[in-house]
DNA sequence: CGTCTTTGACCTGCGC
DNA sequence: GCGCAGGTCAAAGACG
């Protein structure tokens, strides 16, 4: 729809000159167009972040207040262990007196759920990190194995995930995120962080538009950036991603780690 | 050849 | 102390 406009390469955009530019009759203006694009893009869906950051302070605060009023009780599978159902998003952990022994103090506990095709045994869930499987368990209660992740982004990071099947909802992985991380989100965080001066190495699994942000380069391109065209192209982007379960997991890593860092209150 | 997955063995905490 | 369940280790194999 809106890529019509990508295409349209102005001559007055290819100001940038890099160190090494390959000759062909590729429009770099139509390149460093759309990698503006993209970091304005990016630049939104940061905002977004924050913004379900917000609603999620406010979401959390309103459930402690109605957990606390009505203390929660559905006995549905196991007696015992229940009452992590009620503790889901807990990142305080010294309400309960289950395993803390080892490193109490830095293990904070997230709970994600991700939505996966049913049929797919696989347990790996695409959140943007670089995990590696260490243990595999068939635990009580659930038909399903349990995969246990270590992050292995950093070698020092100390995050683990566990990743299970719901017992009830088969397409539904619940993945459990335990301490953080000590490192920045790799496509995430990082492309907002991290300069890449001279050239752009692909390693990365993400989009890498802030090239085109650092000071003093990127003047000049603000033609680009018209509102409507951007509005029109996040939406789709957002209708597209939203769909996507590993969009849905990568964000809510995202925002584990945001509240685990600046935890609210 | 380095990295990751698989998988059985081992360790540890907890309830009885 | 024993048994159970959850969690971790590490050797072996797969994969690029
Ligand atoms: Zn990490």
């Amino acid at each position: 729809m809106g890529s019509d406009s990508i295409r349209q390469s102005s001559p007055s955009l290819d100001l940038r000159v890099g160190p090494r530019r390959s000759p062909d009759q590729a429009p770099v203006g139509v390149l460093e167009a759309m990698m503006n694009q993209v970091s304005e893009e990016n630049r939104r869906l940061t905002e977004m972040v924050s913004e379900m950051y917000t609603n999620h302070s406010a979401l959390r605060r309103r459930l402690s207040y109605l957990a606390s009023v009505a203390p929660c009780e559905k006995g549905s599978a196991s007696p015992k262990r229940q009452r992590v159902d009620c503790e889901k998003h807990a990142a305080s952990d010294d309400e309960h007196g289950c395993k803390r022994s080892r490193e109490d103090a830095m293990t904070k506990t997230s709970k994600v759920y991700v939505r996966t095709d049913p049929s797919d045994p696989s347990l790996v869930v695409m959140d943007g990190y670089q995990w590696r499987k260490y243990g595999q368990k068939v635990t009580r209660g659930n038909p399903f194995p349990r995969a246990y992740f270590r992050c292995s982004f950093a070698p020092s990071c100390p995050v683990k995930k566990k990743v299970q099947r719901s017992a009830e909802d088969k397409s539904l992985l619940v993945v459990t995120y335990e301490g953080v991380h000590d490192h920045k989100h790799p496509s995430l965080d990082e492309v907002y962080t991290v300069k890449c001066p001279s050239h752009i190495n692909s390693s990365a699994p993400s989009i890498d538009p802030d090239v085109t942000r650092q000071p003093g380069v990127d003047r000049g391109l603000g033609e680009i950036e018209s509102p409507k065209f951007d509005r029109a192209l996040v939406e789709q982007m957002v209708a597209t991603l939203t769909k996507d379960p590993n969009f849905t997991a990568a964000v809510a890593a995202a925002i584990s780690e945001r509240i685990l860092r600046h935890p609210p209150a």
